[in-house]
DNA sequence: CTCGGATGTTAATCATCGCTAACAGACTCC
DNA sequence: GGAGTCTGTTAGCGATGATTAACATCCGAG
């Protein structure tokens, strides 16, 4: 164990520099707008060093999409269960805090999470989607504490809509503080789940 | 003027057809992800004939987000003014529910719209986001009405956190009936509305 | 030292793509 | 019936881009 971590290290950072200027480079201009030598110039080496760290362009954005959804899940699990268990209105409280922030914080990931799924190997799709999956039965499973009434599937479209509001942040970035943001994405959101 | 309209009548027809598949196209794979052969396959020609009809491919996109843009203003300047002009709330009701008609039936161009803006030349781009802003404005002075106390760029992020919301359509298409998610974000974004 | 692996570089390959060219059928109008 | 326009077709050009190959460098371990 001696040497272990000292030699991966640069490795790790490399990784993580490359993921970071690509997740910018895929929200801003695509998937496809984007070429190996674009992400290569963003962390200062030059088009094929790519593929001493990642075996292609696919596994990149694989690797990018199964983090983020992965994040996403391991957060709403913890957040949905861990706070209070009495109230599900403190646990779908903590849901919405959390991913107005993650949203807040990475804009990219959530951008790029949003709009390249389809660009994704098969394999790799169907893992990231069950991902998503259990992320948004998450907030169901609370949802349908608070709406016994309302009818699974509505509720799913509710969280979905529910996201598609959050996620909005990235287009419209800079018009607001990030706390101000902050509140509004929460006090609308809360709102909007308040009666189904 | 004699055969003027007969002429033209197929030309228009293949336009329409030539934007349809390619929009569905577009909104499915991206911009970069389809080609001008693709585009031609759907509509049953075969690549280079789209030239009689288009310049290019990005004119294409152009003249379709261009079509989309001006259709939500045109109808946004109808809505948030004709119906009703004593009451905000029945504009408001009239913009939204313009917009989630839009956005039901046509879910292709709704993804298009919200995704592939920067893939415009310049100058046609800068026509598209004024065409965006005034749609946008509409809604901050309705809601302005509403809301006189809150600052106008509160009200223009919440716009555009109630399009997120209204565009969520495409990513929850077929869990829910038509009518059903009409009503769900009808009901979800006059709440989210309420109090601001 | 020097061997080996990790990390880069440049040059070359191979496919794809947007777009143009050259040519052909159909239809209208004189 | 032939000229002209509209709408297609196939072949080809030039550019770009993902990926691989072949060749350096650095650096820690023995």
């Amino acid at each position: 164990m001696k040497t272990e971590r000292t030699a991966k290290s640069p490795t790790r950072n490399r990784r993580a520099e490359i993921l970071d200027a690509a997740a910018d480079l895929f929200a801003a201009r695509g998937f496809h707008g984007v070429s190996i030598e674009d992400i290569g110039a963003a962390v200062g080496v030059s088009g094929p060093a790519l593929y001493r760290h990642f075996s292609g362009k696919e596994a990149l954005l694989t690797e990018m999409l199964l983090d983020i959804s992965e994040r996403l899940r391991e957060q709403g699990a913890r957040l949905a269960t861990t706070s209070d268990p009495d109230t599900a209105e403190a646990a779908l409280d903590a849901l919405l805090s959390g991913h107005i922030e993650f949203a807040l914080n990475h804009p990219a990931l959530i951008r790029v999470h949003e709009r390249e799924l389809d660009n994704v190997p098969d394999q790799a799709r169907r893992a990231i989607r069950r991902l998503q999956r259990l992320y948004v039965e998450e907030w169901v499973t609370v949802l349908s504490e608070l709406h016994p009434a309302c009818p699974p599937a509505r509720l799913r479209a509710a969280t979905h809509a529910v996201f598609g509001l959050l996620n909005s942040t990235p287009r419209s970035a800079g018009e607001l503080a990030p706390e101000a943001m902050a509140d509004l994405l929460r006090t609308m959101a809360r709102a909007a789940l308040a009666r189904l």
